[in-house]
This record gives structure tokens, C-alpha cells and sequence, in this order.
DNA sequence: ACCCTGACTTGGC
DNA sequence: GGCCAAGCCAGGG
């Protein structure tokens, strides 16, 4: 795995409950500003292998991406499971909800490692 | 090795 | 607000 796909996965993994990051945020924490359709891919192709809360991730304008009506309900059903609030059918208030991480990725770095700290 | 696929984002009309 | 083009690229067939 290449090290933007590596970081992307470990970012996504990190995403709290009840909060949510866009494709374009991670790509640019993993180190690729203008990648977010590489986040697309991963979410894709390695969701179920890595078990990632791929849920938690939504487009910039706070929006689930799917297209497809199940899949859309699917992915709401699981965010209001963790407290998220819809104020649309398909949308929320990224203002509230969207995890934001103060100095890039560098942090992100410093807490996963505590996480694991945590663990022991 | 080439080709296609993706749930995207941003800036510029 | 909408439409368009460009940027991005690993994994599987």
C-alpha cells in the first residue's frame, strides 16, 4: 500500500463517533490536497478489508455522496445512530458535526499514537 | 502493460 | 445557484 493510501485509511480510522470528515479534508491530511477522488477509492475498494467507519465521511458540502437511495439511507441510518442530525434528506451541518484537526497531519500522527498508549 | 473506475473538490465563468 | 474542466491515482481486470 502506497504511503497516501496508508495514511488515508489510518485517518479514516481515527474519525470520532458522531463526527464526520469530507473526502478533500483527509486527502489533504494524508498529504494530497486535490486527491479526494483517491479517497473515493479507497472508501470503495477497502472499506469492508480495513473495517473503516466509511460513514463518517462525506462530501464538502456536508452531503452523503451515494446516488443510490438505499445506500444513501443506509449511511444516514448509521450517523443518526450516533447522534448526527439531518436537516435534509441528505445533509447535515458540517459547522457542528465535522471533525477538524488543528495542525495536519502531524496530529493525527501524535493521536493514534496515544490511542495505542491507551490500549496497553 | 494499458484501461477503467470511482461515494470528489476547486476555481472560473 | 449551475455548469465545466482539471487535478488526482491505486487496484483490479
Amino acid at each position: 500500500m502506497k504511503p497516501f493510501t496508508e495514511r488515508a485509511v489510518k485517518i479514516i480510522k481515527h474519525i470520532p463517533p458522531g463526527k464526520v470528515m469530507t473526502y478533500g479534508q483527509i486527502a489533504g491530511l494524508a498529504g494530497s490536497p486535490r486527491a479526494a477522488r483517491q479517497v473515493v477509492r479507497i472508501l470503495h475498494s477497502m472499506s469492508e478489508k480495513y473495517s473503516l467507519p466509511w460513514y463518517r465521511v462525506l462530501n464538502s458540502r456536508g452531503e452523503i455522496g451515494f446516488r443510490d437511495e438505499e445506500q444513501m439511507l443506509t449511511q444516514r441510518l448509521f450517523l443518526e445512530a450516533e447522534g448526527v442530525h439531518f436537516i435534509d434528506e441528505n445533509r447535515i451541518d458540517l459547522g457542528e458535526y465535522q471533525y477538524e484537526v488543528e495542525s495536519g497531519w502531524e496530529y493525527i500522527e501524535v493521536s493514534i499514537k496515544k490511542a495505542k498508549n491507551n490500549g496497553k
